[in-house]
RNA sequence: CGGGGUGUAGCUCAGUAUGGUUAGAGUACCUGGUUUGGGACCAGGGGGCCGAAGGUUCGAGUCCUUUCACCCCGACCA
């Protein structure tokens, strides 16, 4: 391509509300344009750049055995009525009407779709297991879109979803689309880690986050400093920690504590390490038709984990109390204890299971308990609800947990049959009884991971795209136009590396060395050829994006050599 | 969905407390000229329903009401 006839619109100035690298980058190099909250056109470049990923994942899930099929956008309201998901989505869902009154929505994800697809026509265990996928634009109406490309209302996902006879045959195809999404990743040059997820409220056996590290990511991820363990902090788990303090000793007693209401509070009373104090959380657990308070119990020295702990009660949701409305259900507000006191529903903390030494409130003003062993409570409900922290013990070997910063490119789930029970998706076993489909799904961000390719590959100057991804591989930059010898060996070169099927640029634009330049460092091609003033003797520069530098070769050498470095 | 903020030229922003000729700057764009190894310089030029609607007023970018859009923090995000 010639940038003279390019459509490239760069500019010196970001948009005034994007914060994040690869907004504003992607932006101000003419990758995108923004068209409303959410929502972005993708220009030439950026086109280039998604054809690019969308042909990996293509490349992967072939080799993988995965067929592309692509669903309408335009989803049957219908549908999500039978799986009863058109209320869990709630307004992200965007519902509208055809002329005839029917009611549709525009996909968010396809599960219902292509299990509708496939019911009725994969009747026998002898069609399976088939696996298969689509790149297609997605829509989710989200109530805070932000970041560009990050966190859009419409992105494009390639979304994909296996039908098995058994869970041990999902099971082993989960683990072949890791190993896929695991090659995918590294083919396009990213520094990833896969980690264990909360498979949230849609339950099914596992699930396992892909997520690119990058300081400016959304999630937090725990990360083992010996094995691969990794999981996100809201289902990451800990074996226990490096050191423990030295336990107080007191026998079993009452203790006034007045104004004694906090585990500050209450280390600074009696002298003693938060881990041999108990912190309640008070929360209401919010179910399909009716709510309770639910109160959480955790060591002193941790903190409870939301996601976790509204798994531990099956809860939609859990929600703040107020002190008054403890008050009401008979507890005290900062002497809260599990002993002796059966206002409301506990969870314990797993590392809480027959803990000695331990401090907690005695339910009664100004009262707490020293020296309980909790051993006493050993028929109540135990369930892991604390955050793990930096410094945790893995729990799979003798390591260290720290905590690091991931964008979610992609999430894999094993269904079970979550979907197909609820959608009569069945087929026949060996014994001609009818089985519901086991099922895995497979997702990945590819408008995200444009931007991610960004968030982990920039620098103050602008895009660094790895070789994989670039738009285009070289940019042939002519100083002076003005110079005949500069652009015949600039039109020259051109068409040679045309010839030789790589993506090359031609910068023919009349306009100065810096303007070119810092054009093309905002673009981020990954070399750059300049021809300029050394061609008198008989030299070119070739400049490479990642590390600045640039080196001298004869005109008549660059061509092998460009060869060569891509 | 709660809390906060912003809408003026393609882009980044002044101007709005205290209403007053024809609404500004930088940048980008067009013309001509000089430049040509790190976003050049000179001269000339085009470009605005001041987010929208209604109101107050002799007069509204500026004051009042309504509304829309976008952004930020939070909640939410299988």
């Amino acid at each position: 391509m010639r940038r003279s006839r390019a459509f490239i619109p760069t500019t010196k100035e970001a948009p005034s509300d994007a914060s994040l690298a690869s907004h504003i980058y992607l932006s101000r190099a003419g990758f995108i344009s923004q068209v409303a909250s959410g929502l972005y056109s993708y220009m030439p470049l950026a086109k280039r750049v998604i054809k690019k990923i969308e042909n990996i994942i293509n490349e992967e899930m072939t080799k993988a055995g995965a067929e592309e099929v692509e669903l309408s956008f335009v989803t049957p309201a219908s549908l999500w009525q039978e799986s009863g998901r058109i209320e869990k989505f709630g307004k992200e869902l965007l519902r509208f009407r055809d002329r005839k009154e029917n009611l549709f929505v525009l996909g968010p994800t396809h599960e219902e779709m292509m299990v509708d697809m496939v019911r009725n026509r994969v009747t026998s265990y002898k069609q399976l297991p088939i696996n298969l996928y689509q790149i297609k634009t997605k829509f989710r109406d989200e109530a805070r879109p932000r970041f560009g490309l990050m966190r859009g209302r419409e992105f494009i996902m390639k979304d994909g979803y296996s039908f098995h006879a058994s869970v041990a045959d999902m099971d082993r195809e989960f683990d072949a689309m890791e190993a896929a999404y695991k090659t995918i990743l590294t083919r396009l040059g990213l520094d990833f880690r896969i980690v264990e997820a909360d498979s949230g409220a849609i339950g099914g056996s596992g699930s396992k986050e892909l997520m690119v590290l990058a300081g400016s990511g959304e999630d937090t991820i725990a990360v083992c400093s010996k094995c691969e363990y990794g999981a996100n902090v809201e289902a990451a788990k800990r074996s226990g920690r490096v050191t423990i303090p030295e336990a107080p000793v007191a026998e079993f007693n009452k203790f006034k504590t007045p104004n004694v209401k906090s585990i500050e509070d209450l280390e600074e009373f009696f002298k003693v390490d938060g881990y041999y104090t108990m912190k309640c959380v008070a929360k209401r657990a919010v179910y399909e038709d009716d709510s309770e308070v639910v109160l959480f119990f955790v060591r002193g020295c941790d903190t409870l984990q939301e996601v976790k702990a509204q798994n531990a009660t099956g809860a939609l949701d859990i929600v703040d109390v107020s002190e008054e409305e403890l008050r009401e259900l008979g507890l005290i507000p900062g002497f809260i204890g599990p002993l002796e006191q059966g206002c409301a529903k506990h969870v314990i903390d797993i590392d809480l299971r027959d803990a000695k030494s331990m401090i907690c409130g005695a339910n009664e003003e100004e009262y707490h308990f020293v020296n309980v062993d909790m051993s006493v409570m050993s028929e109540a409900y135990y369930a892991d609800i604390a955050a793990v922290n930096e410094g945790d013990i893995c729990p799979y070997c003798n390591g260290t947990l720290s905590f690091t910063k991931g964008i979610e490119v992609g999430h894999i789930f094993k269904l079970g049959t979550t979907y197909s029970a609820v959608l009569k998706a069945e087929f026949l076993d060996e014994n001609g009884k009818a089985q519901p489909f086991v099922m895995g799904t497979y997702g990945m961000g590819v408008s995200r991971l444009v931007a991610a390719v960004i968030e982990q590959h920039h620098d103050d100057k602008g895009c660094i795209w790895t070789k994989t991804t670039a738009p285009y591989m070289v940019n042939i930059m002519i100083s002076n136009i003005k110079e005949t010898p500069q652009v015949e060996l600039g039109e020259e070169l051109y068409a040679k590396l045309q010839a030789a099927h790589v993506e090359v640029m031609l910068d023919d634009r009349k306009e100065r060395f810096g303007f070119k330049m810092n054009d093309a460092e905002l673009i981020g091609f990954p070399y750059t050829i300049i021809i300029g003033k050394e061609l008198e003797n008989g030299l070119v520069q070739i400049f490479d994006r990642k590390t600045k530098e640039s080196f001298s070769v004869s005109k008549d050498e660059v061509f092998s050599k460009i060869m060569d470095l891509i």
